[in-house]
DNA sequence: TTAATATATGTATTTAACTACGTAGTTTTG
DNA sequence: CAAAACTACGTAGTTAAATACATATATTAA
């Protein structure tokens, strides 16, 4: 075992983002061997937008937890590949209204089975003795009470 | 909550990411609160070489679970922090090895106390009852098996 | 009812990783 | 022992996110 995995919780951060980075190329894969034309990254948006139908660009970027700059970016890949489109909000100037084009509910209907299977496998590699989604819904529930800093400061005022 | 988190294990990469910067985020804004000028990209650089004394930059790499070019990009900042030297090796003229300076083994015994500090929070937020590090560990020795391609591959192939 | 503030969007730049490729030594092999 | 293959390192360019800043519209308050 390499020095960084023994350093165990300290290297936290690296870790979770090894993990990730492996599971999104993984993904990309496996949308390639079923012939979709899709990127992993692309999901955020598109799930959000086939349960909200329609939102405006900042409301998709707290959806999915993403800056409006980066969401903007992703919108711009998506238009580009016809899967959404957008229109003015009547009531609202300043707001562009996004949604799913007939392509992009086509696609959705065509990866709906895929992601099924994507689930099954996450479901099979990340439920062990310790379920890491849970894992991260409770890491995340502490630290949206007390962040990591506060914790870290009260701890050394303890001292 | 929002869609993200309510569509569950599919978005688990954009989850394990997010949960990654922020804490990076965090560490970040601890050592600036005890006045040490360093980042928590450099510490899986300077863990390892804590811990092996000389190393050459691929040596490091692989240690770290980097590509080389990313290591030598943070080799270069330490370097220009003279936290770290390198020297040829006089076995093989192709490597670069890669040693603390005083100056960084300084700074590792300054940062000793805060990495405990870190440590205990980092615990503390992730041993729920699901322990995250645990989790982690426990999904990547499953991909160690059978990578997540190959086991969706096989789900497919067993429809 | 204008002035101040807030919100929505967009652009430019930065950052931290990657892949692809090139060069220079080292090792293996016909 | 020369050619081929491999290894170590470095550079260039790309990508996917961020931050910082700018502009236009909407809302609130003196």
């Amino acid at each position: 075992m390499n020095i960084i995995d023994q350093s165990g919780i300290l290297a936290l951060s690296t870790r979770l983002q090894r993990l990730s980075e492996q599971l999104r190329k993984d993904g990309a894969l496996f949308y390639k061997s079923y012939g979709i034309d899709f990127e992993p990254k692309w999901f955020p948006v598109i799930y959000t937008l086939h349960h909200k139908e329609v939102l405006s660009v900042v409301e998709i970027a707290n959806e999915i937890g993403y800056t409006h700059p980066s969401t903007i970016s992703l919108l711009k890949e998506l238009e580009k590949q016809k899967l959404i489109r957008s229109k003015k909000d009547k009531v609202d100037e300043r707001k562009r209204l996004i949604l799913l084009t007939p392509k992009g509910q086509e696609l959705i209907v065509k990866m709906k089975p895929v992601w099924d299977l994507m689930a099954s496998v996450l479901r099979e590699i990340t439920d062990n003795q310790n379920n890491l989604l849970q894992a991260i819904n409770e890491a995340e529930n502490k630290i949206m009470h007390q962040s990591f800093l506060q914790r870290a400061l009260q701890l050394k005022s303890e001292e």
